[in-house]
DNA sequence: GTCTATACTACGATAGAC
DNA sequence: GTCTATCGTAGTATAGAC
């Protein structure tokens, strides 16, 4: 599939995913984003209103592909502590399967102010899917609390510990490459991190060994 | 002490150091530097060669004062379970006394190719701060895995893990905030961090239960 | 040490020809 | 659907008066 040459309205969501994801909404030009595509500035406002319409429809389809992954952990009817390895392998594969998932989601969720705000229906289908990403794994873990399989942990405290862990690792390009010794994206870091991740929650969280 | 008034010096930098943190070096103009710190734009170049050189400085100071915090830890001879706790309360306190502190290190951990590479002594004055807190975390995990007192985790994963877990959480102010009910700056909710962190520590990587 | 004034470039966005 | 041309603003940085 996607043989046939992109759209041009493809091909200018996919060099902003990456200088976005790279730069952040302030550091990246519309010049820059043109120049990438192969079009003049102007031709941008012809598929997208602004810039800040552009960056939503960005990460909007990046939480979307994140959705795909993690949306068999939050029906799957096994036990908390497998449901948990499940979302740790599927969030770990979101962010390792697009290099640039990671950061645009670091950054989406600790930056605020980014910009001049402009409501419009991409902004909210954003807060949308990340709710409902965020409210499976609240579910999950308030399941393995509730159900004796975790230990009495702060659901809302394990979420951050998780996306910090999961997130922020993905996103660390240059400076994790420099302590791992290897790309952070790489065969062997990847399920390295699961493996690591895994280890810790199982020791970690799960009331009986597992 | 610091009763007299700032030096312009010192309000430039007080006042950039809490831009940067919320919209990062590309996201503010000097031009909203010099307002807050009551002075025209022109001015600011009489204390800093550039908005580089100003950023350089910003982070280094921030540096500084996350070093104060740590380096008794690493300067401490206790067990290594009791010097991760050092460590967690000390990175922990470091950035919760300065809110703009845990935003500022974010992104000098996953941004790269930021801005128009100066080289500048203020830019390796950072680089070598934070190396040296680096090292001396690594130094306190690779002696815990060592001595027996850890399980045989990777240090660079768990640094990671560390990181993600400390620096995000408390950068990542609304969010953070509507996930645990309350500002992740409130008393509550930075001891309620600390006590988490060092719940999951010591279950999941202390090798015999504290 | 702060100011006004200015140079030059880039920004996001629009109008209208093709 | 892409282009050229342009608008108005703001960007970093410098020169030189006070």
């Amino acid at each position: 599939m996607a043989l046939e040459p992109l759209s041009s309205r493809e091909k200018i969501l996919d060099v902003s995913e990456a200088l976005f994801a790279r730069r952040g909404f302030a550091g990246v030009g519309l010049r820059e984003v043109a120049d990438a595509a192969g079009l003049r500035k102007s031709s941008l406002f012809h598929h997208f209103r602004s810039k800040t319409q552009l960056y939503y429809e960005v990460l909007g389809r990046v939480l979307g592909r994140i959705q795909l992954h993690v949306a068999p952990v939050f029906e799957s009817r096994r036990a908390a502590l497998q449901r948990l390895d499940q979302l740790v392998d599927a969030l770990v594969d979101a962010l390792a399967e697009d290099p640039t998932a990671a950061r645009l989601l670091l950054r989406a969720l600790f930056e605020e102010d980014r910009f001049p705000a402009e409501p419009g229906a991409e902004a909210e289908e954003c807060e949308r899917r990340l709710a409902e990403i965020l409210q499976g794994i609240r579910c999950l873990l308030r399941e393995g609390v509730e159900a004796g399989a975790f230990h009495r942990v702060s659901v809302a405290h394990t979420i951050q510990t998780l996306i910090g862990a999961i997130v922020f690792h993905f996103a660390s390009g240059e400076f994790g490459e420099s302590l791992l010794g290897r790309p952070v994206l790489s065969a062997e870091a990847v399920s390295r991190r699961k493996q690591e991740l895994k280890n810790l929650l199982h020791r970690g969280i799960a009331a009986a060994p597992a």
